[in-house]
DNA sequence: ATTGCAATGTTATAACATAACATATATTAT
DNA sequence: ATAATATATGTTATGTTATAACATTGCAAT
C-alpha cells in the first residue's frame, strides 16, 4: 500500500499539479477548494465529508457548513482530483488526475490505507463484460476491500 | 437487461428456492424477512430501504420502523439472497443465491433495470489484480452504471 | 453603474442508518 | 411442564450523510 503520510514536498507537488491543470482548463481552484483538496490528500486515507468539515472548522475562525464541503468535493470529483469510495462513503485524493477516467481501488479494512489499481487489463475486462451485455458504460465503481500485505501478515 | 417485471410463478419460485436454502441451512426465514425479500424481488429494480418500509406500512396495519427493515435486509444480504448497490444506496434481489460469493452489476441510469454480470473471467481478472498488489480480498464492489441496449437506442 | 455570473454563506431539512433497550417468541435442558 | 437461553422483533431516539433553497458576495463585461 502507499505510505502512511506524504512529505511536505509531495503535498506541495500535488497541489501545484492540480493548480496547473486548473489554470490551463480555466477552472477556479479557489481557497476553499484548495483547502478541501489539501485536507484530503494530507490525510492519505479515505476521509469523510464531516471529518473534512471538522478540520475546516478547526482551522478557520468563521463558521462552515456541510454544503461548503460538499460543493468543494463535487468540484474536485468532477475534475478528477478526488474520488468517492461509495462502499465507505469516503473521499480520497487521486494519484493521477486526468490520467484515467475510471479509477479502481484496493482498500485495507485494517489500516484504512488505499491504493489505486487502474490497470488496463482490468479496464479491458470490464469493458468486454459490458459489451457482452450490450451495455454502454458511463461510470464504474470498483472497490476491493480486504487486507494489504502488511496487515495480513500481522 | 432483465424484463420489467417477474411473473407470479417466477416470484413464487424465487421465494420457495430461498425457503429451501433456509430450511437446509437452519436459517429462520421469518415473515418479516420473507415480506422484505418479496418486496425487493417484486420490484425487480434497485429499491431503497425506506421504500421497502413504505410498502410494509401500506400492507401492514401495525407500525413499522427502520430497524425492522434494515435487520431483514442484513439477514438477506448475509445469506446472499440480496445485494446492496453502494453507488445508489439501494438493494436488489440476487438471481443466483449461493452460486457466487461476489456479485457484479450493470445498472441502467435511465430505466433503472439492473443485471448481474458475474462472469469468471472478470472475477479472475480482479483476483489477479489483487494478487499483483499483494492484496487479500474480502469483498468486492463492482457497479457499472450506464445505459442498457434499449435505453441507449432511444 | 449595472448586469450577469460563479462561488460562497446560511438555514433548514431530507435521506440513510444504527444504538440501545424492551418485549415476544422459539428452543433446549432440566 | 418449567426455567433458562437464544433468536427475533418492537420501539424510541439519535447518529450520519447529503442536498434544497435562497441570500450574499465579489468580480468581470458591457
Amino acid at each position: 500500500m502507499n505510505k502512511n503520510s506524504k512529505s511536505a514536498s509531495e503535498l506541495k507537488a500535488s497541489i501545484s499539479r492540480v493548480d496547473e491543470i486548473c489554470k490551463s482548463n480555466n477552472l477556479g481552484f479557489t481557497d476553499i477548494r484548495k483547502q478541501v483538496f489539501e485536507i484530503i490528500i494530507k490525510k492519505n486515507k479515505p476521509i469523510k465529508a464531516y471529518e473534512i468539515l471538522d478540520e475546516i472548522r478547526n482551522i478557520s475562525s468563521k463558521p462552515s457548513h456541510p454544503p461548503t464541503v460538499y460543493r468543494a468535493i463535487d468540484f474536485l470529483i468532477e475534475n478528477g482530483f478526488v474520488h468517492k469510495l461509495n462502499s465507505i462513503n469516503s473521499f480520497v485524493g487521486c494519484f493521477h488526475p486526468k490520467a484515467h477516467e475510471e479509477c479502481y481501488f484496493l482498500i485495507c479494512k485494517k489500516c484504512n490505507l488505499y491504493q489505486e489499481c487502474c490497470d488496463d487489463s482490468l479496464k479491458d475486462r470490464i469493458s468486454k463484460t459490458a459489451i457482452h451485455n450490450n451495455f454502454e458504460i458511463s461510470n464504474t465503481t470498483l472497490e476491493i476491500e480486504g487486507h494489504c500485505l502488511d496487515c495480513s501478515q500481522k
